[in-house]
DNA sequence: TATTTTTGTAAGTGATTACTCACTTTTTCT
DNA sequence: AGAAAAAGTGAGTAATCACTTACAAAAATA
């Protein structure tokens, strides 16, 4: 991969995390990346490309955070370490996060079964620590991380130690 | 308010939250509103203006539905009445509400202390019922519904009785 | 080194954008 | 009824949009 390519793909994350798809134009993004506008049509074809390829890579950081739970055998520490997730991100990777969030509002990227293996495992977790509902324990949790990341990307909230330490207590983990 | 200023209001909500702002265009929303496309200049100045004519019936939508536990005086009550919000949203009000969280994402729109209200009667209602945490506990359980709302909105999640139950039967009331 | 391929640019393109303006129709007020 | 104000239209406008094309520089390959 060039030099250049990388740079449009990491000015242009920033600008969609920031501002959104829609609001920037490919003049934006090549200024800001300091190339002419074609180059980003030679690379990524459209503007559309040019998303697909930044969303190639966030899945994969995603996949990357979920690694350790998923292949964690104590029940206990999988529960500890989802919590522990949105309390984890590094200030910057936040674009590479908000951006996720902000696609999940555009129909065409939201995809809630890729989180499928990560629901699984805590629904494992829950069942083995005989909660009564695991599954939707299991969905409940995930929901609980999703507005304590938004919280955290979006309000600017500092990601606390007291709220994860007071997560954690409520599972006993 | 005439007529068809109205129909231009509804037509631009219902655009705006299914496309969002940026990707509609005037054009399109006097289209699907069967007027010219000066007229929405007449009545909101430009397309800015139009937002913000939503977004106020949007915060007065959102006090209303907030008003039965901020005047209620039982704490059990109270929290009843904030985990039942989401499960009583009616589908013709759905794009009233994907609009409202679409543009939490746009920081302009984002005013987290529109909700501090809320927060507050949550936090004494926690502390009544001897909550160890009761700020935090608040915080939480908003959050909670933020979640829930966002699943039932964006990924067409059911609001089904089951998970109401069982975030009540998690606050015992 | 000569040739092909890849990477890059600058100046376009037509379509679409938010918005204006001159004008007509409808409503309101006296 | 008549005047004034408000509502509504449709044909503009300049700017911006995503994207193309012709061509040059650089890199890879022979």
């Amino acid at each position: 991969m060039s030099d250049k390519k990388d740079t449009i793909l990491s000015a242009a994350l920033s600008l969609f995390a920031e501002e959104g798809y829609d609001a920037v134009s490919t003049y934006k993004i090549a200024s800001k990346a300091g190339v002419s506008e074609g180059l980003i049509f030679r690379h990524f074809e459209n503007k559309k490309g040019l998303l697909d390829a930044i969303v190639v890579d966030v899945e994969q950081r995603i996949q990357q955070v979920f690694a350790p739970m998923l292949s964690e055998t104590s029940p206990e520490e999988t529960i500890r370490l989802t919590i522990s997730v949105p309390f984890d991100i590094e200030p910057e990777e936040y674009d590479f996060w908000r951006l996720q969030f902000k696609l999940k509002w555009q129909t065409e990227y939201n995809k809630p079964e890729k989180m499928k293996s990560v629901l699984d495992k805590l629904t494992w977790a829950f069942r083995y620590l005989h909660y009564p509902a695991p599954a939707m324990e299991a969905q409940f949790l995930l929901q609980v991380l999703d507005s304590v990341s938004i919280s955290i990307l979006r309000d600017g909230l500092a990601p606390s130690k007291k709220l994860k330490n007071f997560l954690l207590s409520k599972y006993s983990v």
